[in-house]
DNA sequence: CCGGGAAATCGAAACGTTTCATCTCCAGGA
DNA sequence: TCCTGGAGATGAAACGTTTCGATTTCCCGG
């Protein structure tokens, strides 16, 4: 193994010096940075992360808790895991996988161990039992997502609300007064993640500003359940859809058309997921982005500024984003033929 | 912070021996371990993982390189992380998650840098570009899938080409003699994983062998797909069905059914997915299991022993395990019912 | 009563970094 | 010419474990 003596010596330069050289806490000479630069390229030179950890109690490692045995979302699931990585790559640091399962003890460990510096836990729910001990931590913590109480805790995530407004207002601009929405599976919203009954709060609130009706309607991940819930839509007379379920996403546009209605022409459709997803449809779909990256990019950052020593616990909502991608469309009604 | 040292202090030992009674690798009186363990409850303590990576050169961690940036197979890929996540607790490790994107690189650095004792890594393909550096690595590796030339590595994966076969001996077996297989999408054989090439080449053995003619489809995740991809099936008369495409299976006893099939009465259907997918179905599924537990746990079994000194590179294919859960019927003929 | 050996415990040297306190040198001001 | 200060480099002390001898204790046979 080579070590960083190893390297002090065929640099000619002093243990520290080439420890300076790497950190850049202390000026260093362009000459022998670039000497020791050179040593370490040529003797490949890889800092032993243990030492390192003993020595600066900084182990550059996130602990990540991810829902692994969920079979809800796991594709989103998965892109937020993918950005969160990328994420801490970029800050030099490494991702520790937990899962969600093993409960707060397992975090509490790895933290004791100083196994890692800091802490990100995705899928929170409004009553988290591992929120208390979350909040006794006392390294950085960010949720994805926001407990009921957040008090004292770094949260991150979509304006749900905002969003769920969003769409029904987009829907409304557009002349459209009779608006259905295909919900979650309804398991989603048992399990009180809390982001799911958010959104509905906003469309609801939404469609009293706007003075449109909303026809709200939970769905399962299974084709039939799609069928019903659609059928019963149309049945209701509605000409805007919004639709928070990636599960049945895909055969939502497939399933009007067999049923004679166009889109957008003849009903309007609006999802919320993320943008890669509404893109890729068969026919791209207008949607409110969920931002994984973003919110992924965001976690990783408040993690790394806390451990620089800036304090502080904010709940960071980012205010929806809507992409028109062109299946959404004004009204048909005689008038606006005539108009 | 607690140290081994309070420890000692606290329990009236030395700390070699906390660090004995903790490790077990000298004997020590029931007495004192017993003084030492409720020293070590008492005062909370845990042992800095940093320091014992330093004085013992194991990190007690095992990377997992993953395929983050997939969208097929989404929901195997996450069992497959989750049981090896557990089985890796259960031998007393962490993960630290790799993305397979970011290439053989990373896995150096970790294993350069001793953040890891060993590695894992899934969804590698017949020819992948890692493998060559997988192999120079001088840690345990084990893979999840077989490359084309796997010599000097170990790797872990169900047998697909006995599985395939067993699918047609099974319908054969129960008379069926035309037989439909709706193959994974078309993705999955360009991206030449193997595993479905040789799921579809012990299909075609088999068929030989039992004399019975298959007519395989490849289907793209879509309801469209399916949809032409039955009709087809259909038209050339199939009386049995295997289906490899996890995407699809929840739509294809549907879309049977629409089209007055029932399953098993007029059509068997039978597939290759997880247990846990195969169960949960809204008609429970004969299937051949995709051992995604078994795999996991044997994986992170092949790599303790690897950091126990035993050498050893084998190619492990397990064996295919059938479990009939209705769906699959003898073919109903004249002859049969009179018989 | 003594010597020998096993069992239990101890002390101290690693392990490879970071970082603090020093030290050296040299340029520039008085 | 001497002094001062700062930039650049160094040496050595941590950091918290593991682990290898060495030491103590106790029991047994002679």
């Amino acid at each position: 193994m080579i070590t960083i003596k190893d390297v002090a010596r065929h640099a000619g330069v002093s243990v520290s010096t080439v420890s300076y050289v790497l950190s850049g806490k202390r000026p260093i000479s362009t000459a022998t940075s670039q000497r020791v630069r050179r040593s370490i390229d040529e003797l490949g030179f890889h800092p032993n992360a243990g030492a390192r950890a003993l020595a600066s109690s900084r182990t550059n490692v996130l602990a990540l808790v991810v829902p692994l045995r969920t079979d809800l979302n796991v594709p989103v699931i998965m892109q937020f895991v993918s950005s969160i990585v990328a994420s801490a790559r970029e800050h030099n640091h490494d991702v520790l996988l937990l899962t969600k399962e093993s409960g707060a003890d397992e975090v509490h460990r790895v933290i004791a161990s100083a196994r890692a510096d800091a802490v990100v836990v995705m899928d929170v729910e409004a009553h988290d039992p591992r929120v208390p001990a979350l909040r006794e931590l006392d390294v950085p913590v960010v949720l994805v997502g926001v407990p009921a109480d957040p008090s004292g805790l770094n949260c991150v995530d979509l304006d749900f609300a905002t969003s769920g407004a969003r769409t029904v207002a987009h829907l409304a601009d557009l002349g459209h007064s009779s608006i259905g929405v295909v919900g979650s599976p309804p398991a989603v919203y048992d399990r009180e993640t809390g982001y799911a009954a958010r959104f509905l709060s906003g469309v609801t609130k939404a469609a009293r500003k706007h003075d449109v009706t909303v026809h709200i309607e939970p769905c399962a991940p299974t084709y039939t359940a799609l069928s019903a819930c659609l059928d019963s839509m149309l049945n209701h007379g509605i000409t805007g859809l919004v639709v928070h379920n990636e599960a049945v996403l895909a055969d939502v546009v497939l399933e009007l058309q067999r049923r004679n209605k166009r889109v957008p022409e003849d009903v309007s459709v609006i999802a919320l997921c993320p943008d890669t997803i509404a893109a890729t449809q068969p026919v791209p779909l207008t949607s409110v982005a969920i931002p994984v990256d973003e919110v992924g990019a965001i976690a990783v950052e408040m993690l790394i500024r806390g451990l620089a020593g800036e304090q502080s616990t904010e709940v960071r909502l980012l205010a929806p984003q809507l992409t028109d991608r062109g299946s959404t469309a004004p009204l048909r009604t005689p008038r606006s033929r005539r108009a």
